[in-house]
DNA sequence: GCGGTTTAGTTGAGCGTTCAACCAGTACGG
DNA sequence: CCGTACTGGTTGAACGCTCAACTAAACCGC
């Protein structure tokens, strides 16, 4: 307090703006995609994913939950319904009694790769396609950066 | 069908989960902060900005919707809760009969002026201050570009 | 071992968004 | 004019997320 705000320049509005707009046009296009596509949000789309790169396909619930960079709140809830859809199934952990090992199922692979192809056009199309190899570059310093500052404070 | 998917490179994956990490923890930081220090959240933050932009303070529904880039339905549900909490209040457009106008009440103007130095203090910290300014104009034309490949098809 | 703290995960309520259905009111084609 | 299509906006149900509260198990110091 009596701090005086640090206001942004007109520069930084337009960026901000333009960051905002772009953003949550690309994330919304591709969650409707996928919705509309294999009935499911882009969110467990991303979860199906991890699962899916792990040598036996399941992961700790926190790993999950960190992997995806949701709260654990999220991801219970998350597992709940991908559970009753058949894509994954529960696990006690074996080293950890409080732990569960979320595993996805043959089904929720299936159905990982019936909608991968199409999301990933969905990902070129509405993203890469728009920018040049400069650009894309550039996204990713962008990124890495803000992400590191993001997670690391 | 029977085209082959064009599978994103090694590149392009990196900076696809880079973009994704940071966006999200971004929107989801901001998010958080003006729900705990103003009561609202950012969608909300974002028509009472553009309501006080006008000069008359006031805006037609589907213009609003345009201009915070949201569905009818989205902006409809929001406005009553914005009207619940005495925020913006609605009248009759006087040139279309089905026409609605949302109008930002005084104690609307003071509920934003009240969030408005958090929040772009935030901004600042978690966006702007992670960046040097070659990024920054990076961003904006990246998020510009963007912006126009999605809406304008 | 025993009590206190931390960690893993779940649960339920409340909120915001989406989608589809719907009711006006306006524009258009004859 | 009259019917049809379109536009502006609202509604309710279903869904996903957040937050706070909670249970259970592991860790930690002594």
């Amino acid at each position: 307090m009596g701090v005086m705000t640090r206001w942004l320049n007109p520069d930084e509005q337009r960026t901000w703006r333009a960051f905002l707009t772009a953003s949550r046009a690309l994330m919304d296009t591709l969650d409707r995609e996928l919705q509309r596509d294999a009935g499911m949000p882009h969110a467990y789309y991303e979860i199906l994913v991890r699962l899916s790169e792990t040598p036996e396909r399941r992961l700790r619930m926190s790993d999950l939950a960190e992997a995806t960079g949701s709260s654990r709140s999220r991801l219970s809830h998350a597992a709940a319904r991908l559970e009753a859809a058949g894509w994954i199934h529960r696990e006690e952990c074996p080293t950890d009694r409080r732990g569960q090992l979320a595993v996805l199922t043959d089904a929720g692979f299936a159905a990982l790769a019936a909608a991968a192809p199409g999301h990933v056009e969905g990902v070129r199309r509405h993203l890469f396609d728009a920018l040049s190899p400069a650009q894309v570059d550039q996204l990713r310093r962008i990124s890495e950066t803000l992400a590191d500052h993001l997670t690391g404070s």
